[in-house]
DNA sequence: GCAAAAGTGTTGTCAATACACCCATGA
DNA sequence: TCATGGGTGTATTGACAACACTTTTGC
């Protein structure tokens, strides 16, 4: 079907008769602290009024040409300088008076990254644990209680607490980010059988010793293995 | 904290140098049909150059100040006349160059209704099986599996395959819901004990017999008693 | 009386849970 | 030698899957 005159200016009015809108994308950073064994979430201190000064998630407007993912991405790289990390939409908030400082809709993402990898600290940016955080800014406490939420919803079907982790890492340190995501109890005899069942991970002959006098093996997760799996359909059941 | 000449100016480059962008809301509107108990998708035709003519999911942009989410509200209704029915965030869509005509991002939404109410067919809608879906416009057929594949995971957590029945329904409908949803064949006796043991369902002492000449019982969904559950936060496993 | 769909129970299997002790080591 | 955390095995339970026959009634 070829267009015609008509066509096009209709398509004029349909896409430039329409509102342009803000739109912003913010991210809630999850990390796992192994010295105090805690999961937090990175916040930082909002530099622009309305709420300058405040807690906040770090966030950014997507540009005129840019992937709404990469914008998530360019963000999660300024400030923590890390390139490749597990990411992934949450979702959008879109209320319209949800930021006094102009109508914006905003696209949330949730990234789990390794707690003590060096931040570019340029942003006053600090490390909460959940439960100690501030008041943020906007409808920031509410995205972060959905990215909680569908944390522990996907942590079920797809072993990506490992994100969390540096790459070698013990099985009692893998507990502990499972027991902080679940926020609940964890049998460790019947989590190692669940996990290591699955047979996606790849122990060393290493021990690390920091956590104990005895030392735990080090283990490391499959990615190959693991995407293989994902390729072929199968479905995992943390 | 107080906001400074400083700090509004800052706002201002913040908020006013940024670009703004077309935002669209993209409905893919779920039915199921009781009489060839298939799950359908109703799309329309695209009104609009590029691609004007060609099967397309339901879509308008959002307005300057309109909630998202009602927006999508509105363009359901609009469509189908349908005030109040099942509708939930997909999630959003933001390649630069997804839509030709404009950069445009999309936030989908999908929706279940029952399939026999009336539709204000001003937009040559129809309703098609999903194997036997034409290709879709821009990706509007990605937006389709991704909710498929949604359906299927929340269809497991909540009870909300009542929403493509009418108020009234017999178990061998709901059978035959939850058999497209999944895509596969359910055991009818481990299905019944399964559903009548969450207690959800109010059996009435009607029959229909519109499907068989024994005629099967007529259940309603309990709602009340489903939000009593929700609000004590009560997990559900389908 | 028969065709066609509705309705009903039992059994086996597997996965999740609960639970307690020995091991290795550094201090 | 002892305190600390790491590592292991088994018994029980409950949930899910598999499976076949009787009931009702319109034609």
């Amino acid at each position: 079907m070829k267009a015609t005159n008509t066509d096009h200016s209709l398509t004029n009015i349909y896409y430039y008769g329409s509102d342009k809108i803000l739109v912003a994308v913010d991210c809630i950073i999850f990390g796992f602290d192994i010295i105090e064994e805690k999961l937090k979430i990175l916040l930082f201190k909002r530099l622009v009024e309305p709420f300058a000064g405040q807690w906040s998630l770090v966030g950014s407007f997507v540009r005129k040409d840019e992937d709404i993912s990469l914008a998530a991405s360019r963000i999660l790289f300024e400030l923590t300088g890390l390139g490749e990390v597990f990411m992934e939409q949450l979702r959008s908030y879109g209320k319209p008076d949800r930021d006094p400082g102009s109508r914006v809709i905003s696209i949330a993402y949730y990234s789990l990254i390794q707690i003590n990898d060096q931040l570019n600290n340029l942003h006053d940016a600090q490390w909460f644990e959940i439960k100690d955080m501030p008041k943020l800014v906007l409808d920031h406490d509410e995205m972060v209680r959905d990215a909680q939420e569908q944390l522990k919803q996907n942590a079920i079907r797809r072993p990506i607490g490992f994100n969390l982790l540096p790459e070698y890492f013990t099985l009692p340190q893998l507990l502990k980010v499972y027991k902080e995501i679940y926020q609940k109890p964890l049998d460790d005899r019947n989590f190692r059988k669940k996990i290591l069942s699955m047979d996606l991970l790849i122990k060393s002959n290493e021990k690390d010793k920091s956590g104990s006098k005895k030392g735990a093996f080090l283990y490391k997760f499959d990615k190959e293995k693991y995407q293989n799996l994902v390729k072929k359909g199968f479905l995992f059941e943390l």
